[in-house]
DNA sequence: GTCTATACCTTGATAGAC
DNA sequence: GTCTATCAAGGTATAGAC
Protein backbone atom coordinates (compact mmCIF):
# COMPACT_ATOMS: atom_id res chain seq x y z
CA UNK A 1 0.00 0.00 0.00
CA UNK A 2 2.70 2.56 0.98
CA UNK A 3 4.55 0.85 -1.86
CA UNK A 4 1.85 1.81 -4.76
CA UNK A 5 0.93 5.08 -3.52
CA UNK A 6 4.63 5.55 -3.76
CA UNK A 7 4.22 5.84 -7.32
CA UNK A 8 1.16 6.91 -8.01
CA UNK A 9 0.38 10.90 -7.31
CA UNK A 10 3.13 12.24 -4.92
CA UNK A 11 -0.21 12.94 -2.63
CA UNK A 12 0.48 12.77 1.24
CA UNK A 13 -2.34 11.40 3.14
CA UNK A 14 -3.54 11.11 6.53
CA UNK A 15 -5.57 7.88 7.75
CA UNK A 16 -9.06 9.46 6.03
CA UNK A 17 -7.33 10.02 2.78
CA UNK A 18 -6.08 6.13 2.98
CA UNK A 19 -9.36 5.23 3.49
CA UNK A 20 -10.87 7.27 1.02
CA UNK A 21 -8.24 6.23 -2.08
CA UNK A 22 -9.30 2.76 -0.23
CA UNK A 23 -12.97 3.33 -1.61
CA UNK A 24 -12.45 4.56 -4.93
CA UNK A 25 -10.27 1.47 -5.77
CA UNK A 26 -12.95 -1.22 -4.42
CA UNK A 27 -15.84 0.99 -6.35
CA UNK A 28 -13.48 0.99 -9.51
CA UNK A 29 -12.62 -2.54 -9.13
CA UNK A 30 -16.30 -3.85 -8.99
CA UNK A 31 -17.19 -1.46 -12.06
CA UNK A 32 -14.13 -2.34 -14.18
CA UNK A 33 -15.33 -5.78 -13.52
CA UNK A 34 -18.45 -5.54 -14.35
CA UNK A 35 -18.71 -2.87 -17.56
CA UNK A 36 -14.93 -3.05 -18.28
CA UNK A 37 -12.26 -0.81 -18.04
CA UNK A 38 -13.16 1.67 -21.45
CA UNK A 39 -17.07 1.72 -20.46
CA UNK A 40 -16.38 2.78 -16.66
CA UNK A 41 -16.56 6.62 -16.14
CA UNK A 42 -15.12 8.77 -13.00
CA UNK A 43 -18.77 9.64 -12.73
CA UNK A 44 -19.85 5.85 -12.50
CA UNK A 45 -16.79 5.58 -9.52
CA UNK A 46 -17.53 8.67 -7.72
CA UNK A 47 -21.23 7.47 -7.92
CA UNK A 48 -20.40 4.03 -6.23
CA UNK A 49 -18.48 5.54 -3.52
CA UNK A 50 -19.22 9.03 -2.56
CA UNK A 51 -16.14 10.76 -3.46
CA UNK A 52 -15.95 13.33 -5.97
CA UNK A 53 -15.14 12.77 -9.00
CA UNK A 54 -12.82 15.83 -9.93
CA UNK A 55 -11.48 14.44 -6.08
CA UNK A 56 -9.66 11.22 -7.87
CA UNK A 57 -6.76 13.38 -9.67
CA UNK A 58 -5.67 13.96 -6.02
CA UNK A 59 -4.96 10.05 -5.61
CA UNK A 60 -4.40 9.27 -8.84
CA UNK A 61 -3.01 11.45 -11.66
CA UNK A 62 -4.78 9.05 -14.81
CA UNK A 63 -7.51 6.89 -15.21
CA UNK A 64 -4.79 4.15 -16.08
CA UNK A 65 -2.82 5.17 -12.45
CA UNK A 66 -6.19 4.23 -11.16
CA UNK A 67 -6.07 1.25 -13.35
CA UNK A 68 -3.10 -0.07 -12.06
CA UNK A 69 -3.87 0.78 -8.30
CA UNK A 70 -6.89 -2.11 -8.79
CA UNK A 71 -4.75 -4.67 -10.55
CA UNK A 72 -1.91 -4.37 -7.49
CA UNK A 73 -4.72 -4.71 -5.14
CA UNK A 74 -6.50 -7.61 -6.54
CA UNK A 75 -3.12 -9.37 -6.63
CA UNK A 76 -2.66 -8.16 -3.48
CA UNK A 77 -6.11 -10.08 -2.52
CA UNK A 78 -4.97 -13.41 -4.42
CA UNK A 79 -1.57 -13.66 -3.05
CA UNK A 80 -3.42 -13.09 0.36
CA UNK A 81 -5.87 -16.63 -1.01
CA UNK A 82 -2.86 -18.47 -2.31
CA UNK A 83 -1.14 -17.66 0.68
CA UNK A 84 -3.77 -19.23 3.12
CA UNK A 85 -4.72 -22.19 1.11
CA UNK A 86 -0.66 -22.77 1.47
CA UNK A 87 -1.15 -22.42 5.51
CA UNK A 88 -4.10 -24.52 5.91
CA UNK A 89 -4.14 -27.72 3.20
CA UNK A 90 -0.66 -28.97 3.52
CA UNK A 91 -1.11 -31.92 0.83
CA UNK A 92 -0.07 -30.35 -2.76
CA UNK A 93 -2.65 -32.27 -4.63
CA UNK A 94 -5.55 -31.67 -2.23
CA UNK A 95 -4.17 -27.46 -2.51
CA UNK A 96 -4.53 -27.83 -6.38
CA UNK A 97 -8.04 -28.85 -6.23
CA UNK A 98 -8.25 -26.20 -3.98
CA UNK A 99 -6.87 -24.03 -6.47
CA UNK A 100 -9.10 -25.76 -9.46
CA UNK A 101 -12.05 -24.36 -7.69
CA UNK A 102 -11.50 -20.68 -7.07
CA UNK A 103 -13.29 -19.99 -10.11
CA UNK A 104 -16.11 -22.02 -9.42
CA UNK A 105 -16.35 -20.40 -6.13
CA UNK A 106 -17.48 -17.48 -7.76
CA UNK A 107 -19.16 -19.45 -10.38
CA UNK A 108 -22.17 -17.32 -10.97
CA UNK A 109 -20.09 -14.18 -11.12
CA UNK A 110 -18.13 -15.20 -13.84
CA UNK A 111 -21.05 -16.80 -16.10
CA UNK A 112 -21.90 -12.99 -16.26
CA UNK A 113 -18.89 -11.37 -16.27
CA UNK A 114 -15.95 -13.27 -17.17
CA UNK A 115 -13.16 -13.84 -15.29
CA UNK A 116 -12.15 -10.53 -13.56
CA UNK A 117 -8.74 -10.91 -14.79
CA UNK A 118 -9.12 -12.70 -17.81
CA UNK A 119 -11.37 -9.92 -19.53
CA UNK A 120 -9.62 -7.14 -18.38
CA UNK A 121 -6.08 -8.33 -19.31
CA UNK A 122 -8.28 -8.95 -23.34
CA UNK A 123 -9.11 -5.49 -23.01
CA UNK A 124 -6.23 -3.69 -21.35
CA UNK A 125 -3.90 -5.98 -23.83
CA UNK A 126 -5.37 -4.40 -26.40
CA UNK A 127 -5.02 -0.93 -25.31
CA UNK A 128 -1.81 -0.22 -23.68
CA UNK A 129 1.35 -1.76 -22.30
CA UNK A 130 0.64 0.32 -19.51
CA UNK A 131 -0.40 -2.31 -16.64
CA UNK A 132 1.01 -5.07 -18.40
CA UNK A 133 3.86 -6.17 -16.18
CA UNK A 134 0.91 -5.78 -12.94
CA UNK A 135 -1.16 -8.37 -14.71
CA UNK A 136 1.23 -11.00 -15.58
CA UNK A 137 2.39 -10.93 -12.52
CA UNK A 138 -0.96 -11.42 -11.31
CA UNK A 139 -0.88 -14.40 -13.65
CA UNK A 140 2.18 -15.96 -12.19
CA UNK A 141 1.40 -15.94 -8.90
CA UNK A 142 -1.15 -18.35 -10.08
CA UNK A 143 1.12 -19.90 -12.24
CA UNK A 144 3.95 -20.61 -9.28
CA UNK A 145 1.04 -21.34 -6.47
CA UNK A 146 0.12 -24.50 -9.30
CA UNK A 147 3.41 -25.31 -9.93
CA UNK A 148 4.60 -25.29 -6.17
CA UNK A 149 1.98 -28.17 -5.88
CA UNK A 150 2.68 -29.83 -8.49
CA UNK A 151 6.48 -30.04 -7.92
CA UNK A 152 5.48 -31.42 -4.29
CA UNK A 153 3.10 -34.21 -6.29
CA UNK A 154 6.81 -35.26 -7.56
CA UNK A 155 6.37 -33.79 -11.35
CA UNK A 156 9.55 -32.91 -12.45
CA UNK A 157 10.28 -29.04 -12.42
CA UNK A 158 9.70 -28.95 -16.67
CA UNK A 159 6.43 -31.18 -16.31
CA UNK A 160 5.23 -29.15 -13.09
CA UNK A 161 5.95 -26.04 -15.74
CA UNK A 162 4.13 -27.37 -18.59
CA UNK A 163 1.21 -28.61 -16.50
CA UNK A 164 0.88 -25.62 -14.17
CA UNK A 165 0.56 -23.74 -17.60
CA UNK A 166 -1.99 -26.36 -19.04
CA UNK A 167 -4.23 -26.27 -15.74
CA UNK A 168 -4.57 -22.63 -16.50
CA UNK A 169 -5.43 -22.32 -19.97
CA UNK A 170 -8.12 -24.41 -19.18
CA UNK A 171 -9.40 -22.57 -16.27
CA UNK A 172 -9.05 -19.58 -18.50
CA UNK A 173 -10.75 -21.03 -21.35
CA UNK A 174 -13.62 -22.33 -19.34
CA UNK A 175 -14.54 -18.83 -17.83
CA UNK A 176 -14.49 -17.19 -20.78
CA UNK A 177 -17.10 -19.85 -22.46
CA UNK A 178 -19.02 -19.52 -19.74
CA UNK A 179 -19.60 -15.93 -19.75
CA UNK A 180 -19.71 -16.16 -23.51
CA UNK A 181 -22.74 -18.83 -23.33
CA UNK A 182 -23.69 -17.02 -20.19
CA UNK A 183 -24.07 -20.67 -18.39
CA UNK A 184 -22.20 -21.75 -15.12
CA UNK A 185 -22.70 -25.61 -16.20
CA UNK A 186 -19.44 -25.05 -18.88
CA UNK A 187 -17.10 -23.45 -16.35
CA UNK A 188 -18.90 -26.69 -13.80
CA UNK A 189 -18.39 -29.27 -16.51
CA UNK A 190 -14.89 -28.12 -17.08
CA UNK A 191 -13.68 -27.97 -13.92
CA UNK A 192 -14.92 -31.34 -12.80
CA UNK A 193 -12.64 -32.55 -15.85
CA UNK A 194 -10.04 -30.74 -14.09
CA UNK A 195 -10.20 -32.25 -11.06
CA UNK A 196 -10.28 -35.82 -12.73
CA UNK A 197 -7.14 -34.61 -13.86
CA UNK A 198 -5.48 -33.54 -11.47
CA UNK A 199 -6.35 -37.49 -9.70
CA UNK A 200 -4.99 -38.90 -13.05
CA UNK A 201 -1.03 -36.96 -12.53
CA UNK B 1 -26.14 -10.22 -47.08
CA UNK B 2 -29.83 -9.34 -48.21
CA UNK B 3 -30.61 -10.79 -44.94
CA UNK B 4 -28.44 -8.65 -42.70
CA UNK B 5 -29.49 -5.61 -44.27
CA UNK B 6 -33.48 -5.86 -44.12
CA UNK B 7 -32.66 -6.41 -40.08
CA UNK B 8 -30.60 -3.00 -40.33
CA UNK B 9 -31.59 0.33 -41.24
CA UNK B 10 -34.14 0.24 -44.19
CA UNK B 11 -31.88 1.73 -46.66
CA UNK B 12 -32.22 0.23 -50.08
CA UNK B 13 -28.86 0.30 -51.57
CA UNK B 14 -27.44 -0.24 -54.84
CA UNK B 15 -23.98 -1.53 -55.78
CA UNK B 16 -22.10 1.03 -54.83
CA UNK B 17 -24.18 1.45 -51.82
CA UNK B 18 -23.67 -2.47 -50.77
CA UNK B 19 -19.41 -1.91 -51.45
CA UNK B 20 -19.65 1.33 -49.41
CA UNK B 21 -21.55 -0.85 -46.55
CA UNK B 22 -19.22 -3.57 -46.87
CA UNK B 23 -15.97 -1.50 -46.34
CA UNK B 24 -17.11 0.25 -42.98
CA UNK B 25 -17.83 -3.56 -42.44
CA UNK B 26 -14.59 -4.73 -42.66
CA UNK B 27 -13.02 -1.23 -40.92
CA UNK B 28 -14.79 -1.54 -38.17
CA UNK B 29 -14.23 -5.39 -37.67
CA UNK B 30 -10.36 -5.16 -37.90
CA UNK B 31 -10.58 -1.70 -35.31
CA UNK B 32 -12.99 -3.63 -33.24
CA UNK B 33 -10.34 -6.89 -33.23
CA UNK B 34 -7.12 -3.99 -32.09
CA UNK B 35 -8.63 -1.79 -30.05
CA UNK B 36 -11.74 -3.30 -29.10
CA UNK B 37 -15.65 -1.94 -29.43
CA UNK B 38 -15.86 0.77 -26.91
CA UNK B 39 -12.54 1.77 -27.32
CA UNK B 40 -13.06 2.19 -31.23
CA UNK B 41 -15.41 5.55 -32.28
CA UNK B 42 -17.10 6.05 -35.38
CA UNK B 43 -14.47 8.99 -37.04
CA UNK B 44 -11.50 6.23 -36.42
CA UNK B 45 -13.71 3.96 -38.33
CA UNK B 46 -14.08 7.10 -40.82
CA UNK B 47 -10.67 7.13 -40.66
CA UNK B 48 -9.61 3.84 -42.21
CA UNK B 49 -12.45 3.12 -44.53
CA UNK B 50 -12.94 7.01 -46.58
CA UNK B 51 -16.54 7.12 -45.53
CA UNK B 52 -17.74 9.85 -43.91
CA UNK B 53 -18.80 9.18 -40.28
CA UNK B 54 -22.20 11.00 -40.52
CA UNK B 55 -22.78 8.82 -43.51
CA UNK B 56 -22.39 5.57 -41.05
CA UNK B 57 -26.20 6.30 -40.11
CA UNK B 58 -27.58 5.68 -43.53
CA UNK B 59 -26.07 2.09 -43.06
CA UNK B 60 -26.48 0.96 -38.99
CA UNK B 61 -29.24 2.71 -37.11
CA UNK B 62 -26.96 2.58 -34.22
CA UNK B 63 -23.09 1.54 -33.03
CA UNK B 64 -24.96 -1.73 -31.84
CA UNK B 65 -26.20 -2.38 -35.46
CA UNK B 66 -22.94 -1.99 -37.24
CA UNK B 67 -21.58 -4.40 -34.46
CA UNK B 68 -24.25 -6.97 -35.37
CA UNK B 69 -23.45 -6.48 -38.79
CA UNK B 70 -19.59 -7.14 -37.90
CA UNK B 71 -20.20 -10.43 -35.96
CA UNK B 72 -22.57 -11.48 -38.57
CA UNK B 73 -20.20 -10.81 -41.37
CA UNK B 74 -17.47 -12.90 -39.49
CA UNK B 75 -19.92 -15.67 -39.41
CA UNK B 76 -20.39 -15.97 -42.55
CA UNK B 77 -16.66 -16.07 -43.10
CA UNK B 78 -15.96 -18.88 -40.69
CA UNK B 79 -18.51 -20.96 -42.17
CA UNK B 80 -16.97 -20.46 -45.29
CA UNK B 81 -13.56 -21.53 -43.55
CA UNK B 82 -15.40 -24.41 -42.28
CA UNK B 83 -17.08 -25.45 -45.58
CA UNK B 84 -14.01 -25.08 -47.19
CA UNK B 85 -12.19 -27.68 -44.71
CA UNK B 86 -15.24 -29.88 -44.96
CA UNK B 87 -14.86 -30.24 -48.68
CA UNK B 88 -11.32 -30.52 -48.99
CA UNK B 89 -10.53 -32.80 -45.76
CA UNK B 90 -12.99 -35.92 -45.68
CA UNK B 91 -10.96 -37.43 -42.98
CA UNK B 92 -12.47 -36.14 -39.49
CA UNK B 93 -9.57 -36.68 -37.28
CA UNK B 94 -7.15 -34.87 -40.14
CA UNK B 95 -10.22 -32.01 -40.23
CA UNK B 96 -10.25 -31.96 -36.21
CA UNK B 97 -6.24 -31.48 -36.63
CA UNK B 98 -6.81 -28.63 -38.75
CA UNK B 99 -9.72 -26.52 -36.87
CA UNK B 100 -7.35 -27.32 -33.60
CA UNK B 101 -4.79 -25.16 -36.22
CA UNK B 102 -7.06 -22.21 -36.68
CA UNK B 103 -5.80 -19.93 -33.73
CA UNK B 104 -2.61 -21.08 -34.67
CA UNK B 105 -2.18 -19.94 -38.31
CA UNK B 106 -2.76 -16.48 -37.08
CA UNK B 107 -0.89 -16.75 -33.58
CA UNK B 108 1.28 -13.27 -34.55
CA UNK B 109 -2.21 -11.64 -34.67
CA UNK B 110 -3.45 -13.18 -31.96
CA UNK B 111 -0.74 -13.01 -29.43
CA UNK B 112 -1.21 -9.25 -29.54
CA UNK B 113 -4.82 -8.97 -29.60
CA UNK B 114 -6.37 -12.02 -28.47
CA UNK B 115 -8.74 -14.40 -30.07
CA UNK B 116 -11.03 -12.24 -32.38
CA UNK B 117 -14.01 -13.35 -31.04
CA UNK B 118 -13.17 -14.82 -27.66
CA UNK B 119 -12.17 -10.35 -26.64
CA UNK B 120 -15.01 -9.14 -28.36
CA UNK B 121 -17.03 -11.60 -26.50
CA UNK B 122 -15.76 -10.75 -22.93
CA UNK B 123 -16.28 -6.85 -23.79
CA UNK B 124 -19.86 -7.20 -25.44
CA UNK B 125 -21.05 -9.90 -22.65
CA UNK B 126 -20.86 -7.10 -20.21
CA UNK B 127 -22.57 -4.66 -22.18
CA UNK B 128 -25.52 -5.57 -23.82
CA UNK B 129 -27.32 -8.62 -24.81
CA UNK B 130 -27.73 -7.16 -27.92
CA UNK B 131 -25.86 -9.33 -30.14
CA UNK B 132 -25.51 -11.90 -27.99
CA UNK B 133 -27.17 -14.64 -30.34
CA UNK B 134 -25.39 -13.69 -33.01
CA UNK B 135 -21.78 -14.78 -30.89
CA UNK B 136 -23.28 -17.84 -29.37
CA UNK B 137 -24.28 -18.88 -32.92
CA UNK B 138 -20.65 -18.39 -33.76
CA UNK B 139 -19.12 -20.40 -31.11
CA UNK B 140 -21.87 -22.90 -32.14
CA UNK B 141 -20.47 -22.77 -35.81
CA UNK B 142 -17.13 -24.36 -34.36
CA UNK B 143 -18.36 -26.84 -31.97
CA UNK B 144 -20.35 -28.49 -34.31
CA UNK B 145 -18.09 -28.91 -36.69
CA UNK B 146 -16.10 -30.41 -34.14
CA UNK B 147 -18.69 -32.31 -33.03
CA UNK B 148 -18.96 -33.70 -36.53
CA UNK B 149 -15.52 -34.59 -36.54
CA UNK B 150 -15.58 -36.63 -32.67
CA UNK B 151 -18.46 -37.98 -34.10
CA UNK B 152 -17.28 -39.01 -37.85
CA UNK B 153 -14.14 -40.79 -35.69
CA UNK B 154 -16.22 -43.10 -33.83
CA UNK B 155 -17.33 -41.40 -30.64
CA UNK B 156 -20.17 -41.64 -28.95
CA UNK B 157 -23.18 -38.52 -29.15
CA UNK B 158 -22.44 -38.07 -25.74
CA UNK B 159 -18.83 -38.16 -25.45
CA UNK B 160 -18.14 -35.91 -28.83
CA UNK B 161 -20.47 -33.09 -27.28
CA UNK B 162 -17.68 -33.58 -24.25
CA UNK B 163 -14.79 -33.33 -26.07
CA UNK B 164 -15.61 -30.89 -28.53
CA UNK B 165 -16.68 -28.14 -25.13
CA UNK B 166 -13.28 -29.45 -23.84
CA UNK B 167 -11.13 -28.36 -27.64
CA UNK B 168 -12.97 -25.53 -27.55
CA UNK B 169 -11.91 -24.06 -24.32
CA UNK B 170 -8.42 -25.43 -24.48
CA UNK B 171 -8.26 -22.87 -27.98
CA UNK B 172 -9.84 -20.16 -26.17
CA UNK B 173 -8.12 -19.85 -22.74
CA UNK B 174 -4.65 -20.53 -25.13
CA UNK B 175 -5.71 -17.39 -27.01
CA UNK B 176 -6.20 -15.38 -23.70
CA UNK B 177 -3.07 -16.59 -22.18
CA UNK B 178 -1.08 -15.88 -25.22
CA UNK B 179 -2.18 -12.43 -25.86
CA UNK B 180 -1.60 -11.37 -22.15
CA UNK B 181 1.64 -12.81 -22.35
CA UNK B 182 2.28 -11.40 -25.85
CA UNK B 183 3.80 -14.55 -25.89
CA UNK B 184 2.89 -17.13 -29.13
CA UNK B 185 4.76 -19.88 -27.81
CA UNK B 186 1.91 -20.11 -25.35
CA UNK B 187 -0.40 -20.73 -28.38
CA UNK B 188 1.89 -23.24 -29.65
CA UNK B 189 2.76 -25.18 -26.93
CA UNK B 190 -0.97 -26.04 -25.69
CA UNK B 191 -1.98 -26.63 -29.27
CA UNK B 192 0.64 -28.97 -29.93
CA UNK B 193 -1.04 -30.31 -26.62
CA UNK B 194 -4.32 -30.72 -28.23
CA UNK B 195 -2.77 -31.98 -31.48
CA UNK B 196 -1.82 -35.02 -29.39
CA UNK B 197 -5.20 -35.28 -27.27
CA UNK B 198 -6.87 -35.24 -30.79
CA UNK B 199 -4.39 -38.11 -31.66
CA UNK B 200 -5.24 -40.12 -28.52
CA UNK B 201 -9.01 -39.70 -29.11
C1' DG C 1 -5.55 18.54 2.14
C1' DT C 2 -10.15 18.42 0.22
C1' DC C 3 -13.57 19.43 -2.96
C1' DT C 4 -16.40 22.44 -6.40
C1' DA C 5 -16.88 24.27 -10.67
C1' DT C 6 -15.65 24.01 -15.05
C1' DA C 7 -12.63 23.69 -19.28
C1' DC C 8 -11.91 21.33 -23.27
C1' DC C 9 -12.42 17.48 -26.10
C1' DT C 10 -14.64 13.45 -28.20
C1' DT C 11 -18.55 10.73 -28.37
C1' DG C 12 -22.75 8.85 -30.90
C1' DA C 13 -26.30 10.73 -33.38
C1' DT C 14 -29.21 14.24 -36.33
C1' DA C 15 -30.85 17.66 -39.66
C1' DG C 16 -31.04 19.21 -43.86
C1' DA C 17 -28.32 20.82 -48.18
C1' DC C 18 -27.10 18.87 -52.38
C1' DG D 1 -29.11 8.60 -52.15
C1' DT D 2 -24.99 10.88 -50.36
C1' DC D 3 -22.53 13.82 -47.46
C1' DT D 4 -21.49 18.22 -44.64
C1' DA D 5 -22.23 20.72 -40.67
C1' DT D 6 -23.59 20.48 -36.29
C1' DC D 7 -25.87 18.85 -32.01
C1' DA D 8 -26.33 17.62 -27.05
C1' DA D 9 -24.24 14.65 -23.83
C1' DG D 10 -20.67 12.83 -21.49
C1' DG D 11 -15.59 11.96 -21.31
C1' DT D 12 -11.04 13.03 -18.75
C1' DA D 13 -8.59 16.33 -16.67
C1' DT D 14 -7.57 21.04 -14.40
C1' DA D 15 -7.68 25.38 -11.80
C1' DG D 16 -8.40 27.39 -7.91
C1' DA D 17 -11.71 28.28 -3.71
C1' DC D 18 -12.02 26.63 0.81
Amino acid sequence: MGTSSRIQAGAVMGRKGEEKRQRIIDAANTLFYHKGFTATSFADIADDCDVPKGNFYFYFRTKEELLDAVIRDRSERLAGLLDDLHKDIPDPRARLHRIADVPFNDRHEVAQYGCPMGTLSAEIGKLTPFSQNALTSMYSLLLMSMHHCLAGMGLSHDDADHNARHMLTRLQGAANLAQTFKDENWLEAEIADIHDWIDSL
